[in-house]
Formats: structure tokens, sequence, C-alpha cells
DNA sequence: ACCTGAACACCGTTCAAGT
DNA sequence: ACCTGAACACCGTTCAAGT
């Protein structure tokens, strides 16, 4: 129990675990997760990089303790005031709440999909949304399949949707000292003669660039960027999904 | 048109465009994404790093190039003999491929969740995927967004599948020189004494060591390898979900 | 034209030594 | 007990210079 966490006797040290963990999850939002490096982390503390190993052995770790706090509240937020919902209702708060738990947190999708927390915030979340399913009379191999999936889909939509946060904004780093690049490293498309493109642009242009029918026919959906409205679509679809499930297994039942 | 790639005069040229990406694919399948350095790439083609920023400006741009290839075929595959497909299963075909594309590569979810490919194997997919919702008579918004929840589920689900993977095998590398360690930086669970549990056996424990009824009750599901059935399963809620959706804009139209 | 050599500005992690 | 200093073994990227 003399862990570092414990105040013994000595000087009053300038890190611990929760301070050291709040301390990068700011640094994370101000800078963005690749810019988020143990040295920095350190700097921001006031201490040499190698004190932050006391607290957490490797990186990975204070990333598993950062995805965990970003999911803190999560479950509560989506339980509301007490009952009178639907499964579906509930599903939805629920699956609601993660992403935008994801997107409070610059980069938060990237950080929670590569960690793999298990603590109290993630498996609390998780014991609602399967409790959820259960207590609607739904197989316990499903309610546990259709946690993952609602996770899973969740998470993937995130991702895309922070990364295009990312393109959109960001462009004016290291702006091109105009120094001789060499001129190969094209990819061979015959571009304009301008700038890559990167963003929800990129997709335009290579969509009209080449012969793609049905990409272009969908193109104002395709390049939307109401995320909320994307995401509220494929929940929609798994929860609709479900429904169809159930109200086959009580015809067949 | 004197691009590094067309072979004008003078030395035959040990790099290239095409030989580089196949060695990078090689070097991911054979160490994992976090080996592929450009050095280590540049060892394996015999050659000094540098030389490897005449065919791609970054190494970004070298992993989308990537991403484009493990996406090559996956539309064809899904396409099969020819017609007599209802949309539901050249859907689910095509998910599936896209699934397999990734698996095929190690690492390969990762590699594609961090690009932004848009060439011909993933606009050539993402067309057939839209194209077969839009012949079976769905507004092209809806076809769109379905492209969106079942890419972002089957990377996300990918993602989590392949991690699984990487934590069950490869707990054989530096094996403990047997250094003292300093002490501190525990998680202050008060775990058994031995290692920290980091692939399933992390979220059994953490789910037996806590106080979650639902979990707990469906922990065989929520702790089963077999990702195949839990792509299945959340592929068929999207699925589902989309059939629904149509019944009832029939029965509204 | 294509590649080498060498540098620049970083990383995560370890660990003896100080206080 | 807690942190510093300094190192180890790396990174991605740039670019003058050689051939």
């Amino acid at each position: 129990m003399s862990s570092p966490s414990s105040p013994s006797r000595g000087r009053p040290a300038r890190l611990d675990r929760t301070r050291t963990l709040q301390t990068a999850l700011d640094l994370l939002n101000q800078s963005g997760l690749d810019a988020l490096t143990m040295r920095r982390l350190a700097d921001a503390m006031g201490v040499q990089a190698g004190a932050l190993y006391r607290y957490f052995a490797t990186k990975q770790e204070l990333l598993t303790a950062m995805a965990e706090r970003m999911m803190e509240g999560a479950a509560e937020a989506a339980t509301g005031a007490s009952a009178g919902y639907t499964w579906q209702q509930q599903l939805t708060a629920l699956a609601r709440a993660a992403r935008n738990a994801l997107l409070t947190h610059r980069d938060g999708a990237r950080v929670f999909a590569g960690t793999h927390a298990t603590g109290a915030s993630v498996l609390g979340f998780a014991d609602a949304f399967v409790g959820v399913l259960r207590e609607a009379g739904f197989p316990d191999d499903d309610a546990a399949r259709t946690l993952y999936s609602v996770i899973n889909f969740t998470v993937g939509h995130t991702l895309e949707e922070q990364a295009a946060l990312q393109l959109e904004s960001g462009r004016t780093e290291g702006a091109d000292t105009g120094g001789g690049r060499p001129e190969g490293a094209d990819t061979g498309g015959g571009r304009p003669e301008g700038a890559v493109p990167e963003g929800a642009g990129a997709l335009r242009d290579a969509v009209t660039t080449g012969t793609y029918p049905h990409l272009a026919a969908t193109l104002p959906a395709l390049t939307s960027t109401d995320f909320t409205a994307l995401f509220e679509f494929g929940l929609d679809l798994i929860v609709e999904g479900l429904r169809a499930r159930r109200a086959r297994a009580a015809a067949t039942g």
C-alpha cells in the first residue's frame, strides 16, 4: 500500500496519477494525440520525462486511463431521469452518450480505439447497455453481440468524424517554406497542378475525375458533413434490425 | 511525364512505386504496423531511408497507397458470378469482402482507418455498394449513408478483431531481463500479484472482480473469440434495419 | 536521374545518482 | 520517496553531395 499515490512522509510530490491524467487530457484537447508525447506532458507538468514512469508504467497505460476517464458518466448521462422509456430509446441514448463522450475530447475515438480500457466507466456503460437488452427480453448472446455492434459502429463512425474535423481545420502549420521539393512522388492521376486535396474535397475530386455513376449520383449525401445525421441513420438501422429480430423470435418461439 | 516511375536513361533504378509498395505490404504482414518504419523498409530494399522519399512524399502517402491496394479486388470478389442475388445478399457479400480484405493484411484495419484512400479500389467498391442499393430502389441519401454505416461498422469491428489477435499471440518479446523495475505505477486494483492481463482475460477478470450483473450473466458471449459470428450478427442487424426501413417507405409512399 | 551520408529535431523508456 | 540527468535505441524528413 506504499504506492506513489499514497502520501507518505517527505516532499509533497509534484506528480500523482490524477494530476498527470488531467494534464494529459488537457494537452490532448489543446494539441491532439500526435502532439501528446511523454516529453511534452512532462514539460507541461514542470518535470523531466522519466519522472512520469513512476505513475504510469508505459504511455499505453496512460492512454488507457485517459480512455477510461473519457467514458466517465456516459452511462449515467444516458440513464436520464428514470423509467418510462422503451428499450429502443434507452439504447439510442446510450449510443449517443458514447459518441458524445468521444467527441468531447480531441481525437477521443483514436485514443479509445487504441486502448482496451476495462475500468468502472467502460464496464458500467457496458453493463447498462447489456442490461437494457436483457430486461427487454433479448437472449444473452444477442445482448452481448449488440453491445459490440453498437460500440464498433460508434468508434468507427467517430474515428471518421474526428478525422474529418482535423482536415477541415489545421491546414496552417509548416506553411511551405518554398524550398525546392523534388518533383517526383506524384500519384500519377494527372491532377490540375494545385495542391493535393485531403478532406471531403478529395472524395469529390476523385469521384468526378473517374467514372463512378452511382457515387456521382449520390455526391451530395456522400460529401455531407452532417455527421450527427449520419450517426443517427446507422444507429437507427441497428435498432430497427434488433426490433425485426425480436419480432421474428416472438413469432417463432 | 518524366516522373521517377518512367524508365528514362541511366541506371535501372533499384526503387520504384510498385516495388516499394509491395515490399511495404510484405513487411507489414511479417512485422506489423508498429515495425513498419521508413528506415526498416529502406533496409529491406537495400537502400538508405531518404531514397524512399523520391517515390512517396511522406509515410502517410505510402500508407494510403497500401490501404488502396488492400481493397483491390474486394468489389469484384463480392460481385461473384453474375445476377440472381437479392440486394441483401449482394450487400452482405460486399461487407464480407471488405472485412476479408482488411483481415488479409496484418493490422489492415489500422492502416485503412488511418488513411483516406480515394483510388480506384476504394471508389470501385463504394460505387458497387451504392449501386446495389440504388438499383434496389433505395433513395440516394439512404444508399450513401448505408455505405458509411457498413464501412464504419466493418472498420470498427476489424480493428477490434485484429487487436485481439495481436494480444493472444505475440507475448514473447523483451522477455523481462530481470532488471529491477521501480515498484510503483500500479493500477491500484489489488491484483493477485501476477502479470497484468490484456486480452479477453482482462475483461473476464475485470467483470468478475467488480459488480456487473448483466456482464457477468453474458460473460461467455462477451469473451467469445468467434469474430466471424460477431461480424455477421452486426451485419445482419444493419441489413434487417434496411429492410424494415424499405417496408416502411413502401407502406407510406 | 537516382541514391548516399549525414544531419535535424524529435521519440519512449531506463536507471544511476542526487536530495 | 521522488525527481534529475543523461543516456540508449530509435523515429520521419531534408538535402547537399556524389556517381
